[in-house]
DNA sequence: ATTGGCACTCGGCACGCAGGAGTGCCAGAG
DNA sequence: CTCTGGCACTCCTGCGTGCCGAGTGCCAAT
């Protein structure tokens, strides 16, 4: 099939172009890869190509390079993901397993994703929506600030200062304190422990009218931040970035490709926004250059994937230039996001 | 005095070098800054410069260029540091005071900073050695398996989890280890409540002597996750890393400096050891260039400066090119400090 | 449908040249 | 002793020129 040909001239100019970053011209193409083909034959093909878009040319009399199209159809079409070497899992597998600690866990993601790859990597922490409260405890600090500790079933803590009296009201006692928190506690206690942080929070909301009088602003103070903390965390979610020290790779198209990206990276909702988007369902998904919502980011491409418990996926995956190692690099993200799901099906 | 002219001609040379990032020559020099000299007399005072190894020329016939050295003296003799104008007092402050947390004042200030010099700023969390400890939470999460939570008086808050059991050593029961944790508790706390954190660790040591012989497993195993989060605590300090996009803008000198710095800004230890290093005391610290440990980074400065509490300071400061505004930057290096100090003192 | 041949295009590089910024030095004035 | 104007020299920079080669597109032949 003329069609066939076609699409392995493609596959041998995205792979050619990948490896050495020039334009690649028809004989070039001949001799590296046995297309058994005259030169002039791939020249038709690549004038096909190009009609449709998928290829084009920097100049005149230059050589082909693969547009985002052509990087689509590649990726759409053209790769099969190979598992990887037996040794290639064991490194990820002892790289992974030292973590004790969900932070950790993401830190050593983070890192493993950004070598493997070689482009920098984002790791969103695991959404926590589905966990549980697992202990909640009050702990005076001086007489007029409390700190509340919320620790969840999947081991994570947040804590929030409670401030008891407005500057100038006047001291409250240390007893008097100690008194309500100590009626406070069991009741706090029996309304959320165990539940889901969604219902925890609707929980909170009865608590102040069940206390003696005098303790109500006391209890009210401790509800909202308690249902501060369940809703920040949720809504707040948290990435790690890693592998930036790649982006000095780029070279050429600095200020054009580099600026924006290193701009999104402190950005971290942009960046959730990119990696999550991409990723739903089991699969790796592959955006490329102006695919995606950030026009600054039309010349970078993104390989994400989902992870951990089906029901609350986190995000995981790689920025990097349009012109990368897609095959490679999907499989690396794939590889990761799976041993961190085991990791944490563990835990 | 001669003397002071020449300096006044190096004064200029480094102000005009900052601003235009080109070699200054002996006519501009004369143009902008009224130094009441023609130019033949400013080439004399270069030339003697330039014996003193203060000043070079990239080649012959060019301007001429601070050496580190010219930096140096810049810095250590033709520096006044001006406050900032109210204004910008006050909008640190609005920046800074809308922080709850202490991880989010340490966010707000690598932020903060960044923006103002326009360089990549590093802070350090606080040092919390001289922290005492507030309070130990035991909660049990499996039969298994138990978490420990240690809550400082910074408000921060360390999590280990503790293995009861090997596997296939035959699983405890659920109430046995309520019953150890019950009796384990009010022992560990006394123990620990109130002490800074290296007696507090001392103070472990002998736990496992007092409790009953059958739960002294347990407590060992206890004892060495909280001295475990206790000492690691203390090592492994963080930092916080923010504006690595002003990186873009070195524009020249890219393999040679922003590769090397983009890798040492993910290498936290050697962070820490480059803005550690260099505050101590209140003042404000300047490295330039190769006056510090790493080769790599011969090219970058450092301004840093401790904050926080004077008994167990941390650091903070930014890492940049070493033509920079050296006079602005510490300005608002020691600033930020001063703010931050502020609010770690008011929580 | 494929192939070899051929004319054509255009970027990249070496070369040479002129312009200009900047220096170093020297002799003279204060 | 210090400052200044003048002058010759250096060397970077930009520009125009011309050549080379890679690569293309097209066409006629198989």
């Amino acid at each position: 099939m003329v069609e066939d040909r076609r699409l392995a001239v493609l596959r041998a100019i995205v792979e050619d172009y990948v490896r050495t970053e020039e334009p690649v011209g028809s004989r070039a193409l001949v001799e590296r890869h046995r297309l058994g083909v005259s030169p002039a034959t791939v020249r038709n093909d690549m004038a096909a190509l190009e009609d449709e878009g998928l290829i084009a040319q920097p100049h005149t009399s230059a050589g082909r390079v693969p547009t985002d199209k052509g990087y689509r159809m590649f990726v759409d079409r053209l790769t099969t993901l190979k598992p990887m070497s037996s040794a290639e899992r064991r490194a990820i597998s002892n790289f992974l397993d030292g973590a004790v600690d969900l932070d950790d866990v993401v830190q050593r993601s983070v890192r493993l994703l950004s070598q493997l790859t070689r482009q920098v990597a984002v790791v969103q922490y695991p959404t926590l929506s589905s966990s549980t409260v697992r202990h909640v405890e009050l702990v005076t600090l001086t007489p007029t600030r409390l700190l509340v500790v919320l620790i969840l079933s999947s081991g994570r803590v947040e804590q929030r200062v409670v401030e008891l009296a407005e500057p100038g009201t006047g001291g409250s006692d240390v007893a008097d304190v100690e008194a309500t928190v100590a009626d406070l506690r069991p009741r706090l206690l029996a309304a959320v422990i165990g539940k889901r942080i969604a219902e925890a929070a609707a929980a909170l909301a009865d608590l102040p009218a069940e206390v003696r009088e005098e303790d109500r602003t006391l209890a009210q103070r401790v509800a909202e931040a308690l249902g501060d903390a369940m809703s920040d965390h949720h809504a707040d979610e948290r990435i790690a970035v890693g592998g930036t020290a790649n982006l000095a790779r780029y070279g050429d198209s600095f200020d054009s490709a580099v600026r924006p990206l290193l701009e999104a990276l402190e950005e971290h909702v942009v960046l959730l926004k990119l990696i999550g988007e991409a990723s739903t369902g089991g699969a790796v998904t592959v955006r490329i250059g102006a695919e995606g919502p950030y026009h600054e980011l039309s010349s970078t491409s993104v390989v994400a994937t989902g992870y951990g418990p089906a029901e609350a996926p986190a995000s995981l995956g790689i920025v990097g230039p349009t012109r990368m190692d897609y095959p490679g690099t999907m499989v690396a993200v794939r590889s990761v996001a799976r041993y961190v799901s085991r990791i944490l099906d563990d835990a």
